[in-house]
DNA sequence: GTCTATGTTTGCGG
DNA sequence: TCCGCAAACATAGA
């Protein structure tokens, strides 16, 4: 469920709350597989005491920082949360991992499905280095999007959910950045125009802005939805033109929403602005 | 109670 | 290279 404006909002909260500078008291892993690097054990044992110098964000992963130098990843995948508890209230079912911090706070990674997973490492490459573009960033141009898309004959919307050309987009910002560039989600890539390059980049960049200027998309209301670090909800479901919307009217055309299947995962189109048409090449 | 779908990623086989 | 499928799990919703 968190994609980038998900957890660069978590991370915004992270820092707003002010937990640089705290220190590592303990830390439970109540569920082994939830740590991928080192053993659990270990990870534990090497993280208490630690001194937090930082958070940001990279795709998907959640980057912490330690005065010692060492680097702990986080990935969410479907269910995580990371959520900051004082450190009296009780510790849930599917809380998996308990930080406790040195200033009464505890910090709690909670996730239902046990899909995310901790990386405890020195250089943080050896888990993100493979990652594409960051979408909000100079890096990604119109220019260097136009290199990367001639270069591949997959269907438009597999291709932006590879972490390793583009990271940070998953299935709801995906529909709605081709719902906004007007594309087919099954446009081959190589046979965008210049146009619809232009318009593609600009579709990502806003709708993952405003995901973020929204706190982040919460559908329905199970505890495996997205919650902030403070457990706040987001409000960018209101602001979904596609996604889930199956049978509602387009809001650009008012042509009913179609669900259809797109490289295995559920996909969302106005049939008539998002027509397929493997034009050309200009 | 039963069945299906699920917002992610990885690895396998064709 | 690319695609489809299965798996890692637990819950929501029908």
């Amino acid at each position: 469920m968190p994609e980038l404006p998900e957890v660069q909002t978590i991370v915004m909260e992270l820092r707003e709350a002010g937990l640089i500078g705290c220190k590592i008291r303990s830390v439970k892993v109540q569920w082994d597989k939830i740590v991928a690097v080192p053993d659990a054990a270990t990870f534990a044992q090497e993280l208490t005491g630690q001194t937090i110098a930082g958070f940001a964000r990279r795709g998907k992963y959640i980057l912490i920082q330690f005065e010692a130098g060492k680097y702990l990843l986080l990935h969410l995948r479907m269910t995580g949360q990371l959520i900051i508890k004082k450190a009296t209230e009780p510790v849930l079912k599917h809380e998996r991992v308990v930080f406790e911090l040195d200033d009464g706070r505890t910090l709690r990674y909670h996730d239902t499905r046990k899909f995310g997973r901790f990386y405890l490492v020195n250089d943080p490459q050896a888990v993100i280095g493979k990652l594409g573009w960051e979408p909000l960033e100079a890096e990604f141009t119109v220019q260097s999007f136009t290199a990367g898309l001639v270069q591949h004959a997959r269907q438009l919307k597999p291709l932006l959910l590879d972490q390793t050309f583009i990271a940070g987009l998953g299935n709801i910002y995906v529909d709605e950045a081709l719902f906004a560039a007007r594309l087919h989600p099954q446009r081959l890539a190589n046979s965008l125009t210049k146009t619809e390059i232009s318009a593609l980049h600009q579709a990502i960049r806003q709708v993952l802005q405003k995901g973020i200027a929204n706190r982040g998309t919460s559908l329905g209301n199970g505890e495996g939805n997205f919650a902030s670090a403070s457990r706040r909800r987001g409000r960018n479901q209101e602001s979904l033109t596609v996604f889930r919307r199956t049978g509602q009217a387009c809001p650009r055309c008012g042509t009913a929403i179609q669900r259809l299947i797109v490289g295995q995962r559920s996909t969302h189109i106005c049939p008539k602005c998002q027509q397929l048409k493997n034009k050309h090449k200009v």
